[in-house]
DNA sequence: ATTCTTCATTAAGTGAGTAAAGTAAGTTAG
DNA sequence: CTAACTTACTTTACTCACTTAATGAAGAAT
């Protein structure tokens, strides 16, 4: 059950709102802001000096006067605050610090001693990632308001818990008290495609598309659901096995045990495999070799049709399904280029229901390196930007002033 | 942008609240409201006397004391106002008068005079629906909180637009506009899977389920997603075209114009055609017919075997995508029984994704005939018990106060 | 009968908002 | 170049929905 509102509600809704249009329409006026919000000036004026308080905001130059008293212009603070980010992978953690603008300030790799199946390991990298990020960014560890972890696997973020993991060979994981116990910080867990789509929602393309969707391509095929601006996680975070799904009557075996899902035919691992059965010997090692012979092994070009069709299927599924207004495809798998996207645009044109059509508009994004990390630390930005709805992580908000 | 907050919201918020409490767990006493909200007794007390002065909220008897002052228990007022539901089909409205709890006090037929394709001629036949309704029901007409409509097709329910109905001929009706002007009530407007979803959600099997989807079998295949206690629209209105995902090769033609949508497989139309081109002159001349003969004629079941492994199929990519707890199906569709329904369920079973598996539910339930105007009505119902999130339709909370 | 327990209401206080008035710092007009 | 006008912020007084504390109600326990 929802929990009962109060007046603090009130300043914390208030507060986001005067802070995210602070963070998103530049350096802007209290009187703006007044306008803009339905507040009034008094108002804003206490929220802003609370902001400017915590270093979060601050005064910037005179606007230029439009026939009045000229407006102080007020700007978010990006380096006032941090926000770790973490993603596990088999071997390794990579992780970042960013701040309030997600730009990276400093990134590490460390490596899992031991077995990454069990959690422990992995807790203890994520604490010597923490300590080398801290220390090589330089910033007071008091400045970091917490750390995002990102997963493969279904996890169930408002529990905190990694529900299941192939990949790590986890189940039931209860990871957020673990951490939260070793690091000190607040911890947030979520699968590592959502992390990636709220980065996109708080910094990339989706920064003001309310309903949009994250496609990546790569070792396995991950969807991330932003759904009315917040992610959409589903019971228990299991939400977005779009890897799984099924468009095509194959019955091509997949990892997961079942046949043919999506992933079968269009994961890197499954387009190596294709491509080694169909060229034999002087087939591809691996994705990175795969990409590379596209231009010349025109043999090749039939594999990629057959799964750019199969994904401009699954994608106009999706369309279908969640009516999104924007649709982002991204991971490695989108450097196989055209010979995957062609078939995948015309599938897709092709596949959308009538009264859905022109609706929506693909973007093909290529993730930088650092997007990843960057993703995870959004768990934690998103937390202090994101308009409270119900009780939240308090990361900043707690009773006692700042001087 | 989101509205700001001020002490209404609050406010609404706590009676929401209050009220949602007293309707779901029945006669509850004041004290035993305010342990379960973390409310006060002295808000709870206000906030009762004000639902009690609208006569939403009765005292009734005094529960057994436990040691001390006996506590008075406090119920909804079910015909305190009731909500109109309507449902637009090709040539006529279906409606209904329900009270709170959604119960029909008054049901209706209306016939539409001249082509439904003209919107206008739709917006006349529910004005009369609406009249017939009212005086059959008896009750004044300020006691009608509004009329909640519900169409097969692409609502924007926000925007109280039809964007898209090829069953009524419509491209961007504004709906909600001109059935307000004419009745003089609020008007609400959905796709009409979604009001039969709500009405799960308020008084079905969904009605302590956050997350669940609705599917429905009949001339179409109908998909109503609750996520988060929320209906789940899409942008635009136009998510859960579930009966135009593809999840097989075949090529066989749907009516949308594309090829191997899964209605094209498994609604009522394409099952028919089905058995006659299997039957040949012996086949079934409509849906009804075909029912009938399921248990004679042995021929039949691979048609439904087929059908029921693809809706099970289809079936576990939405679970794979949405993940809910609780998967309701519904629709004239399932009266084909277990020649549809076994296949379906061991399909469905087989094909979730491991990290699913016992996770949801899956409920076959028939519907009731008044089942679509109580969705519909429960458009209405919805706004009065729903936490107030952004601007909501006050359909009883503005300022003056009841004697 | 007195005390205890629980339910509900009354009275006083707090905090986050609003409205109205005042101060600050420019532009414009005579 | 002063006076009037604009626009931006701040101060002051007030409101309202909550809280805590105290009071009254009504039955149970001793």
């Amino acid at each position: 059950m929802q929990d009962a509102a109060d007046r603090q509600l009130i300043r914390a809704i208030n507060r986001a709102l005067v802070f995210q249009l602070i963070r998103r329409e530049g350096p802007i006026s209290r009187a703006e802001i007044a306008r803009a919000t339905g507040l009034t000036q008094v108002t804003v004026g206490t929220i802003t000096s609370e902001l400017m308080a915590h270093g979060l905001v601050g005064e910037g130059d005179q606007a230029k006067s439009t026939g009045g008293r000229p407006a102080t212009l007020l700007h978010l603070v990006p380096q006032s605050y941090f926000a770790i980010g973490a993603k596990v992978m088999e071997s390794h953690v990579v992780g970042a610090v960013t701040d309030l603008e997600g730009d990276a300030v400093a990134e590490v790799d460390v490596a899992i001693e031991g077995l990454s199946s069990n959690p422990n390991n992995v807790v203890d990298a994520i604490a010597r990632l923490v300590d080398q990020l801290v220390a090589r960014a330089g910033i007071p560890r008091n400045k970091v308001l917490g750390i995002g972890i990102g997963l493969a696997g279904v996890v169930d973020a408002r529990a905190g818990i990694c529900r299941y993991s192939p990949f790590l060979g986890w189940h039931d994981v209860h990871i957020r008290d673990m951490a939260s116990r070793e690091l000190g910080i607040p911890v947030f867990v979520d699968n590592d495609v959502n992390t990636l789509a709220l980065a996109e929602r708080w910094f990339g393309v989706g920064h003001d598309v309310a309903d949009f969707v994250l496609v990546t391509l790569g070792r396995g095929v991950g969807l991330g659901i932003v759904a009315d601006g917040r992610l959409y996680r589903g019971a228990r975070g299991g939400a977005g096995e779009f890897g799984h799904t099924v468009v095509d009557g194959s019955d091509r075996p997949c990892a997961c045990g079942n046949f043919g899902c999506l992933e079968a035919t269009v994961s890197e691992p499954a387009l190596v495999a294709a491509a080694r059965t169909l060229m034999g010997t002087s087939g591809p090692g691996d994705a990175e070799e795969l990409y590379r012979m596209i231009p010349e092994s025109a043999s090749l070009r039939p594999l990629f049709r057959v799964a750019g069709k199969m994904l401009g299927r699954s994608l106009a599924n999706l369309v279908n399904l969640f009516a999104p207004t924007l649709l982002i495809l991204s991971g490695e798998g989108i450097r196989a280029g055209d010979v995957l996207l062609d078939p995948l645009r015309e599938e897709l044109e092709a596949r959308v229901f009538d009264g859905l059509r022109g609706t929506f508009q693909l973007v093909v994004e290529p993730l930088p390196d650092a997007a990843w990390a960057r993703g995870a630390a959004s768990l934690v930005l998103g937390e202090l930007f994101e308009l409270p709805t119900n009780v939240q992580a308090d990361l900043l908000w707690s009773k006692e002033a700042v001087s």
